[in-house]
DNA sequence: CCAATATTCAACCTAACGGTTAACGATGGA
DNA sequence: TCCATCGTTAACCGTTAGGTTGAATATTGG
Protein backbone atom coordinates (compact mmCIF):
# COMPACT_ATOMS: atom_id res chain seq x y z
CA UNK A 1 0.00 0.00 0.00
CA UNK A 2 2.26 2.58 1.26
CA UNK A 3 4.77 1.56 -1.92
CA UNK A 4 1.18 1.97 -4.39
CA UNK A 5 0.15 5.52 -3.27
CA UNK A 6 3.98 6.66 -3.22
CA UNK A 7 4.30 5.33 -6.81
CA UNK A 8 0.96 7.02 -7.51
CA UNK A 9 2.60 10.44 -5.73
CA UNK A 10 4.60 11.37 -8.90
CA UNK A 11 3.00 13.01 -12.05
CA UNK A 12 5.67 11.18 -14.35
CA UNK A 13 4.41 8.19 -13.13
CA UNK A 14 0.57 8.42 -13.16
CA UNK A 15 0.73 9.61 -17.36
CA UNK A 16 3.21 6.10 -17.80
CA UNK A 17 -0.09 4.59 -16.08
CA UNK A 18 -2.12 6.76 -18.29
CA UNK A 19 -0.31 5.28 -21.55
CA UNK A 20 -0.38 1.73 -20.25
CA UNK A 21 -4.53 2.45 -20.05
CA UNK A 22 -4.10 2.54 -23.74
CA UNK A 23 -1.92 -0.78 -23.90
CA UNK A 24 1.06 -2.19 -24.11
CA UNK A 25 4.13 0.24 -23.88
CA UNK A 26 7.56 -0.36 -24.49
CA UNK A 27 10.00 1.77 -21.57
CA UNK A 28 11.21 3.83 -24.27
CA UNK A 29 7.53 4.33 -25.65
CA UNK A 30 6.92 5.10 -21.74
CA UNK A 31 9.79 7.07 -21.79
CA UNK A 32 9.05 9.37 -25.02
CA UNK A 33 7.12 12.32 -23.62
CA UNK A 34 9.08 13.34 -20.74
CA UNK A 35 12.39 15.94 -21.49
CA UNK A 36 14.06 13.45 -18.72
CA UNK A 37 16.99 10.75 -19.93
CA UNK A 38 15.96 7.14 -20.49
CA UNK A 39 17.74 6.03 -17.19
CA UNK A 40 15.55 8.36 -14.81
CA UNK A 41 12.23 6.91 -17.25
CA UNK A 42 13.76 3.25 -16.48
CA UNK A 43 14.13 4.28 -13.03
CA UNK A 44 10.30 5.41 -12.57
CA UNK A 45 9.14 2.05 -14.92
CA UNK A 46 10.69 0.36 -11.47
CA UNK A 47 8.97 2.15 -9.42
CA UNK A 48 5.72 1.26 -11.21
CA UNK A 49 6.23 -2.58 -11.31
CA UNK A 50 7.76 -2.35 -7.67
CA UNK A 51 4.53 -1.25 -6.85
CA UNK A 52 3.09 -4.05 -8.42
CA UNK A 53 1.21 -1.75 -10.66
CA UNK A 54 3.63 -2.98 -14.29
CA UNK A 55 4.06 -5.88 -15.27
CA UNK A 56 6.92 -6.06 -17.63
CA UNK A 57 7.85 -9.15 -20.35
CA UNK A 58 11.37 -9.00 -22.10
CA UNK A 59 10.70 -9.18 -25.70
CA UNK A 60 14.03 -9.50 -27.47
CA UNK A 61 16.00 -6.33 -26.43
CA UNK A 62 12.67 -4.72 -25.81
CA UNK A 63 10.97 -4.51 -21.87
CA UNK A 64 7.03 -4.41 -22.78
CA UNK A 65 4.94 -2.90 -19.97
CA UNK A 66 1.58 -3.54 -19.20
CA UNK A 67 -0.95 -2.41 -16.61
CA UNK A 68 -1.65 -4.51 -13.53
CA UNK A 69 -5.15 -2.82 -11.83
CA UNK A 70 -4.76 -5.08 -9.05
CA UNK A 71 -3.06 -2.29 -6.66
CA UNK A 72 -5.18 0.60 -8.05
CA UNK A 73 -8.30 -1.84 -7.52
CA UNK A 74 -7.17 -2.16 -3.71
CA UNK A 75 -5.85 1.70 -3.59
CA UNK A 76 -9.57 2.63 -4.37
CA UNK A 77 -11.26 0.40 -2.00
CA UNK A 78 -9.16 1.73 0.44
CA UNK A 79 -10.84 5.04 -0.43
CA UNK A 80 -13.89 4.03 -0.75
CA UNK A 81 -13.97 4.00 2.81
CA UNK A 82 -13.96 7.58 3.25
CA UNK A 83 -16.60 7.66 0.24
CA UNK A 84 -19.32 8.20 3.41
CA UNK A 85 -17.78 11.47 3.79
CA UNK A 86 -18.31 12.92 0.67
CA UNK A 87 -21.31 11.67 -0.54
CA UNK A 88 -24.26 13.16 1.15
CA UNK A 89 -25.95 10.99 3.31
CA UNK A 90 -23.29 10.72 6.03
CA UNK A 91 -25.53 8.76 8.48
CA UNK A 92 -23.47 8.85 11.92
CA UNK A 93 -25.04 5.30 12.21
CA UNK A 94 -23.57 3.83 9.23
CA UNK A 95 -20.10 5.57 9.97
CA UNK A 96 -19.98 4.03 13.24
CA UNK A 97 -20.80 0.87 12.12
CA UNK A 98 -18.06 0.77 9.02
CA UNK A 99 -15.24 2.17 11.80
CA UNK A 100 -15.29 -1.19 13.35
CA UNK A 101 -12.89 -2.52 11.04
CA UNK A 102 -10.57 0.21 11.20
CA UNK A 103 -6.61 -0.13 11.29
CA UNK A 104 -6.48 -0.24 14.88
CA UNK A 105 -8.22 0.69 18.18
CA UNK A 106 -6.03 2.86 20.34
CA UNK A 107 -7.88 5.62 20.31
CA UNK A 108 -10.95 4.27 21.53
CA UNK A 109 -14.25 5.58 22.00
CA UNK A 110 -14.68 9.21 21.42
CA UNK A 111 -12.60 11.64 23.59
CA UNK A 112 -12.29 14.95 24.95
CA UNK B 1 -2.87 15.32 -6.64
CA UNK B 2 0.71 14.61 -5.96
CA UNK B 3 0.55 16.11 -2.26
CA UNK B 4 -2.33 13.97 -1.76
CA UNK B 5 -1.14 10.83 -2.72
CA UNK B 6 2.34 11.59 -1.47
CA UNK B 7 0.34 12.18 1.94
CA UNK B 8 -1.39 8.78 1.68
CA UNK B 9 2.22 6.63 0.63
CA UNK B 10 2.56 6.68 4.39
CA UNK B 11 1.08 4.33 6.96
CA UNK B 12 1.48 6.54 9.98
CA UNK B 13 -0.23 9.50 8.11
CA UNK B 14 -3.18 7.04 6.71
CA UNK B 15 -3.77 6.01 10.30
CA UNK B 16 -3.83 9.40 11.28
CA UNK B 17 -6.30 9.94 8.06
CA UNK B 18 -9.07 6.93 10.05
CA UNK B 19 -8.52 8.21 13.70
CA UNK B 20 -10.19 11.54 11.70
CA UNK B 21 -12.96 9.39 10.36
CA UNK B 22 -13.87 8.66 13.81
CA UNK B 23 -14.32 12.87 14.45
CA UNK B 24 -11.91 15.50 15.65
CA UNK B 25 -8.97 14.73 17.21
CA UNK B 26 -6.02 17.11 18.68
CA UNK B 27 -2.75 17.00 17.63
CA UNK B 28 -1.82 14.98 20.41
CA UNK B 29 -4.26 13.07 20.63
CA UNK B 30 -3.41 11.89 16.90
CA UNK B 31 0.23 10.92 18.17
CA UNK B 32 -0.64 9.06 21.23
CA UNK B 33 -1.03 5.79 19.19
CA UNK B 34 2.73 6.01 17.56
CA UNK B 35 6.47 5.17 18.99
CA UNK B 36 7.75 8.65 18.05
CA UNK B 37 8.05 11.98 19.40
CA UNK B 38 4.96 14.44 19.28
CA UNK B 39 7.14 16.65 16.88
CA UNK B 40 7.01 14.03 14.27
CA UNK B 41 3.84 13.66 14.63
CA UNK B 42 3.31 17.15 14.37
CA UNK B 43 5.10 16.58 11.04
CA UNK B 44 3.08 14.30 9.46
CA UNK B 45 -0.15 16.31 10.50
CA UNK B 46 1.07 19.27 8.56
CA UNK B 47 1.80 17.08 5.49
CA UNK B 48 -2.29 15.80 5.55
CA UNK B 49 -2.63 19.62 5.76
CA UNK B 50 -0.83 20.47 3.24
CA UNK B 51 -2.28 18.18 1.16
CA UNK B 52 -5.51 19.53 2.69
CA UNK B 53 -6.91 16.51 3.90
CA UNK B 54 -6.69 17.79 7.24
CA UNK B 55 -8.37 21.28 8.33
CA UNK B 56 -7.08 22.95 11.64
CA UNK B 57 -8.57 25.03 13.97
CA UNK B 58 -6.51 26.21 16.95
CA UNK B 59 -8.56 26.27 20.38
CA UNK B 60 -7.10 27.81 23.06
CA UNK B 61 -3.50 25.84 23.24
CA UNK B 62 -4.49 22.60 21.11
CA UNK B 63 -5.20 21.99 17.77
CA UNK B 64 -8.51 20.47 16.77
CA UNK B 65 -7.83 18.65 13.21
CA UNK B 66 -11.10 17.26 11.34
CA UNK B 67 -10.76 15.26 7.92
CA UNK B 68 -11.59 17.04 4.79
CA UNK B 69 -12.25 14.86 2.54
CA UNK B 70 -12.11 16.76 -0.84
CA UNK B 71 -9.07 15.38 -1.59
CA UNK B 72 -9.40 11.76 -1.10
CA UNK B 73 -12.49 12.18 -3.61
CA UNK B 74 -10.59 13.39 -6.34
CA UNK B 75 -8.12 10.50 -5.83
CA UNK B 76 -10.76 7.87 -5.50
CA UNK B 77 -12.23 9.85 -9.03
CA UNK B 78 -8.78 9.45 -10.67
CA UNK B 79 -8.77 5.86 -9.64
CA UNK B 80 -11.99 5.27 -11.16
CA UNK B 81 -10.87 5.51 -14.55
CA UNK B 82 -9.09 2.20 -13.79
CA UNK B 83 -11.78 0.41 -12.71
CA UNK B 84 -12.65 -0.48 -16.00
CA UNK B 85 -9.34 -2.84 -15.47
CA UNK B 86 -10.94 -4.34 -12.75
CA UNK B 87 -14.17 -4.93 -13.05
CA UNK B 88 -15.13 -7.71 -15.79
CA UNK B 89 -16.64 -5.62 -18.57
CA UNK B 90 -13.57 -3.96 -19.84
CA UNK B 91 -15.44 -3.07 -23.00
CA UNK B 92 -12.86 -1.89 -26.07
CA UNK B 93 -15.34 0.77 -27.32
CA UNK B 94 -15.83 2.22 -23.32
CA UNK B 95 -12.33 2.37 -23.01
CA UNK B 96 -11.39 4.27 -26.09
CA UNK B 97 -14.24 6.87 -25.03
CA UNK B 98 -12.84 6.84 -21.58
CA UNK B 99 -9.46 7.81 -23.26
CA UNK B 100 -10.61 11.06 -24.48
CA UNK B 101 -10.16 12.89 -21.21
CA UNK B 102 -6.58 11.45 -20.56
CA UNK B 103 -3.96 13.26 -19.23
CA UNK B 104 -1.87 14.19 -22.07
CA UNK B 105 -1.85 12.79 -26.20
CA UNK B 106 1.33 12.31 -26.64
CA UNK B 107 1.91 8.59 -27.14
CA UNK B 108 -1.35 9.25 -29.55
CA UNK B 109 -2.51 6.09 -31.63
CA UNK B 110 -1.61 2.51 -30.52
CA UNK B 111 1.97 2.47 -31.44
CA UNK B 112 4.40 -0.45 -32.38
C1' DC C 1 2.68 34.84 39.21
C1' DC C 2 3.93 30.11 38.43
C1' DA C 3 3.95 25.69 36.75
C1' DA C 4 2.21 22.39 33.80
C1' DT C 5 0.39 21.38 29.17
C1' DA C 6 0.09 21.52 24.03
C1' DT C 7 2.39 22.39 20.09
C1' DT C 8 5.70 24.27 17.07
C1' DC C 9 10.38 25.55 15.70
C1' DA C 10 15.29 24.93 14.77
C1' DA C 11 19.18 22.25 14.10
C1' DC C 12 20.81 18.05 12.97
C1' DC C 13 21.17 13.17 11.07
C1' DT C 14 20.52 9.46 7.77
C1' DA C 15 18.23 7.53 4.04
C1' DA C 16 15.55 7.84 -0.02
C1' DC C 17 14.14 10.44 -4.27
C1' DG C 18 14.66 12.13 -8.76
C1' DG C 19 17.68 13.51 -11.85
C1' DT C 20 22.25 13.43 -14.54
C1' DT C 21 26.12 11.21 -17.33
C1' DA C 22 28.87 7.35 -18.72
C1' DA C 23 29.59 2.64 -19.35
C1' DC C 24 27.91 -1.91 -20.08
C1' DG C 25 25.22 -5.97 -22.03
C1' DA C 26 22.18 -7.94 -25.18
C1' DT C 27 19.64 -7.91 -29.39
C1' DG C 28 18.54 -6.93 -34.18
C1' DG C 29 19.50 -5.62 -38.84
C1' DA C 30 22.64 -4.59 -42.83
C1' DT D 1 30.80 -9.10 -38.50
C1' DC D 2 29.75 -4.50 -37.32
C1' DC D 3 27.07 -1.08 -35.64
C1' DA D 4 22.98 1.04 -34.00
C1' DT D 5 19.32 0.47 -30.63
C1' DC D 6 17.07 -0.69 -26.12
C1' DG D 7 17.47 -0.80 -21.59
C1' DT D 8 19.89 -1.34 -17.17
C1' DT D 9 23.54 -0.29 -14.01
C1' DA D 10 26.74 2.49 -11.39
C1' DA D 11 28.43 6.61 -9.50
C1' DC D 12 27.32 10.97 -8.33
C1' DC D 13 24.59 15.28 -6.98
C1' DG D 14 21.18 18.27 -4.74
C1' DT D 15 16.75 18.05 -2.39
C1' DT D 16 13.30 16.09 0.37
C1' DA D 17 11.55 12.90 3.95
C1' DG D 18 11.23 11.18 8.38
C1' DG D 19 13.14 10.94 12.63
C1' DT D 20 15.64 12.84 16.88
C1' DT D 21 16.57 16.32 20.63
C1' DG D 22 16.20 20.68 22.84
C1' DA D 23 14.46 25.19 23.18
C1' DA D 24 10.66 28.50 22.34
C1' DT D 25 5.76 29.92 22.47
C1' DA D 26 1.06 30.21 24.19
C1' DT D 27 -2.48 28.91 27.08
C1' DT D 28 -4.56 27.08 31.09
C1' DG D 29 -5.26 26.33 36.03
C1' DG D 30 -4.06 27.06 40.77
Amino acid sequence: MDAVFHALGDATRRRMLRALADGERTVGQLAAPFAMSLAAASKHVRTLERAGLVRREVRGRTHVCRLDPGPLAEAHAWLDFYAQFWTGRLDALDRLLRAEDADLPPTAGEPR
